[in-house]
DNA sequence: ACTAACGATAACAAATATGTTATCATATAA
DNA sequence: TTATATGATAACATATTTGTTATCGTTAGT
């Protein structure tokens, strides 16, 4: 039998994480993602992106590195230069 | 002559706010608006959205009259009941 | 071997949002 | 008029992120 669940189980359990709590991770993950393959696809480093985001690169290194939750001020500092923005939708629009 | 700056005049200037301003603001009265909009359609109060979503009501009120930005944990909590979320959109999605 | 650039991390101060509790003015209903 | 519910606000403590500065280990280039 199965000792441990796995990640999709674990995030999938109401009782542990809350769909807000979800939705966040979720988010967050699309966050590093894009921002990551955004930055490197433009061939900027941590230190580059800071000197055009304004977003010191200690700061862009804990973000990438998930050990701290972005304010909404860094999020748009940081994604501005990289071409992405952020938008409010339906949570049926999840595509 | 106009003296002053219209709204939209003054958010276009460049020297004055930045881009990822820009879209911060944008995004601050978008959220209000269908924040507002979703918790009065529901029917619901500050009160009772601060019980289902865990976050206080001053907490509310404080977002809904800009006072304050709210935080990424904040928004999902605040978001989520009233059936929106946030996702990362490129910038020329922007319809 | 040396240098330079990279991302990660540490430590502390500063900034900001939220929790908490209480209260206020206003509107609405009885 | 009295009572009740609403959104807004005050004051303070707590939590979290970011700024700042410095450094670390690793990798790539010379």
């Amino acid at each position: 039998m199965k000792q441990v669940k796995t990640f999709s189980e674990y995030m999938n359990d109401e009782e542990r994480v809350s769909p807000a709590e979800r939705e966040k991770i979720n988010f967050e993950i699309e966050l590093i993602g894009k921002m990551v393959e955004a930055r490197e696809q433009k061939g900027l480093s941590q230190r580059e992106l800071a000197e055009i985001s304004g977003v010191k690169q200690p700061a862009i290194a804990r973000l990438e590195s998930m050990k701290t939750t972005p304010q909404i001020d860094t999020l748009f500092k940081v994604l501005n230069p990289l071409g992405y923005t952020i938008s409010i939708v339906p949570i049926n629009a999840k595509k």
